[in-house]
DNA sequence: GCTGACTACTAGAACGTTATAGCGTCGGCG
DNA sequence: CGCCGACGCTATAACGTTCTAGTAGTCAGC
């Protein structure tokens, strides 16, 4: 067991090399003053040696860190999807990215905790239930990037997609198929609620539907889609929006338990493109939001604020794309 | 914009407060050795100026760093149940944990080349493709815990779900049930799937149905169940076994699309009993790994190995643990 | 042969912590 | 009264880097 065996540093590499730590230093970041030879054997020595360098002594000593700290939820599938796009987006602007997850057991403030004790330069925060308070609070510390979900701070920015216009393209989507009596199953006080509300209404109002509009209590989960489900039946329309996919599939299995054919009675558009809605038996027509887009936007944002160069927005909308699948039809 | 404004050192607080810095790090990490009245102006000051502690310099002095590397791919939904379970038993410990992800465009190299640079004390692996010598080098250099994945490595320690018991436990259920004519839809080349594998044909042999047993090719994806249910058509068993829940859903689709009744005509076994399986509509039996052991376990190990306690065993495996939901009934 | 510019390299001071050794001061005990 | 130990606190040396300021050495030009 060699792993008592303590790590090459970069004065082990100079000393086997025969030079200085600062040299192996300038060679080891591709920095210009040493020659040809003495780098050459300096890699050598220091791939010998198995050397890696120690990011955190690193960072300590440039004062940059060049992290970007995210907080996740793991229960959330989106938020998978925009950890792939933001670790491109990252590498592309330089910087790194260390995660911390929110748990079932293990809240938001711990894992900003974390993150700020790793002297990230930026944080990103993904949806969240975090007061707007204890929001600033964060900020005045670093810039806070908060993703997906609305607050109205001018010390915070923010990045989401058009909630509203993407409810208004499923409507647009359901009209155009000739529906007029469409309904919509919000997802109460959840981030993204209100604006898809009133995306809704406002979209119903503009085709003339105003007096058919009819919102049904709903929530995140499968439950909460069946039970709104449940409540439509006494007078189904022909067509409903609902909050996202999952409480969308809860609908749909009750729908079709009693009785109702979607699309052919109702047909029903979901909300985020989940992978859930790509399954070749639930097939949904959905609202997907640009994930990549959305990553990209994130990162900007967050290295303009760093890097206080000119500030530029503090809130950027990305628009959403309507995904036609099976669950829509004509009524 | 005071972002600009240097955040708070200790020796900022030592200033303020009017002591020395080794006093105010005493306070700050809870050792003994500074009187009360001094303890609490310290963190009076301390909580003013917004002091938080740097983890890299402290992390750096001392040597360890009571971090634990994890990778785990964005892609798999059982490794955030897993990651869950894994905060919990880091935390019990007194571990910290360092995530970094495997994105379709991030490959575990980079995923554990990031983590070696965090100067963390293990690394702990979800799954992954690398191959066994790139293993044993990263475990020449500190321990390194294998999950859910066959490692017969001496300098690897493997955690993972007992994942032949787990076929025979399905197996069992469906012989209990009634049925005779079994079939089991495999996972190719993946992790874990010989074990399934050998596990169904261990326990159909055991019934003295090994005349009955019969593999069909599947894979880790719904479409994979799809063509497996397709081949069954021509000829279908009354119960299946499959390699995961996802295969099992497009099988499902399939068998049902084409006039099969579930559990009626064909009862229907997945494995991981992921969300997917608990949806309502899907509601599917299931072989639920028991995520909390295997996360303890790996931090068990992990720890054993860095603090060089009794070695204790190379390998630990998790029984798993039969779900019945409804897509099983007598044939 | 001397100056000046350039290159290749190095010494040494940071960075923000922790750990060790040491220094007063005070109370108690012989 | 003097000594010892405990207590409260501080000075200082690490930890593994990066960075600034410098020291040789080489070569061109006058």
């Amino acid at each position: 067991m060699q792993s008592a065996e303590r790590r090459a540093t970069l004065a082990d590499v100079a000393a086997a090399a025969g030079v200085s730590v600062a040299s192996v230093s300038i060679v080891m970041r591709g920095a210009p003053g040493v020659g040809s030879a003495t780098r050459e054997r300096v890699l050598e020595v220091a791939g010998r040696l198995g050397y890696q360098p120690d990011s955190r002594a690193r960072l300590l000593r440039s004062g940059r860190s060049r992290l970007l700290g995210v907080v996740f939820d793991v229960r959330h599938p989106f938020h998978h999807d925009l950890l792939t796009g933001l670790y491109d987006a990252a590498e592309r602007s330089g910087y790194q990215l260390t995660l911390s997850a929110v748990t079932p057991r293990r809240g938001e403030r711990t894992a900003v905790g974390d993150l700020l004790q790793d002297r990230c330069e930026a944080l990103v925060l993904f949806g969240g239930q975090l007061r707007a308070s204890e929001l600033a609070s964060i900020a005045a510390r670093l810039p806070v990037i908060a993703m997906m979900r609305g607050a109205r701070r001018r010390d915070v920015d923010v990045v989401h997609s058009d909630d509203a216009l993407g409810s208004q393209q499923a409507v647009d989507h359901l009209v155009a198929l000739g529906h007029r009596r469409i309904a919509h199953v919000d997802g109460g006080t959840l981030a993204g609620s209100a604006e898809r509300r009133t995306g809704y209404q406002e979209a119903m109002r503009r085709h003339g539907l105003g007096e058919h509009a009819r919102i049904v209590p709903g929530g995140a989960g499968e439950e909460d889609g069946a039970r709104a489900a449940e409540r439509l039946l006494a007078d189904p329309p022909t067509a409903v929006t609902v909050f996202n996919d999952l409480s969308a599939t809860g609908l749909l299995d009750v729908l079709r338990r009693n009785g109702l054919d979607v699309p052919g009675d109702v047909s029903v558009v979901g909300y985020d493109d989940t992978s859930l809605s790509r399954l070749a038996h639930i097939d949904l027509t959905t609202i997907a939001q640009d994930v990549d887009a959305m990553a990209t936007a994130a990162v900007d944002r967050a290295v303009a604020r760093i890097e206080q160069t000119t500030p530029g927005p503090r809130a950027v909308i990305i628009p959403p794309r309507l995904v036609v699948r099976s669950t829509t039809a004509h009524p």
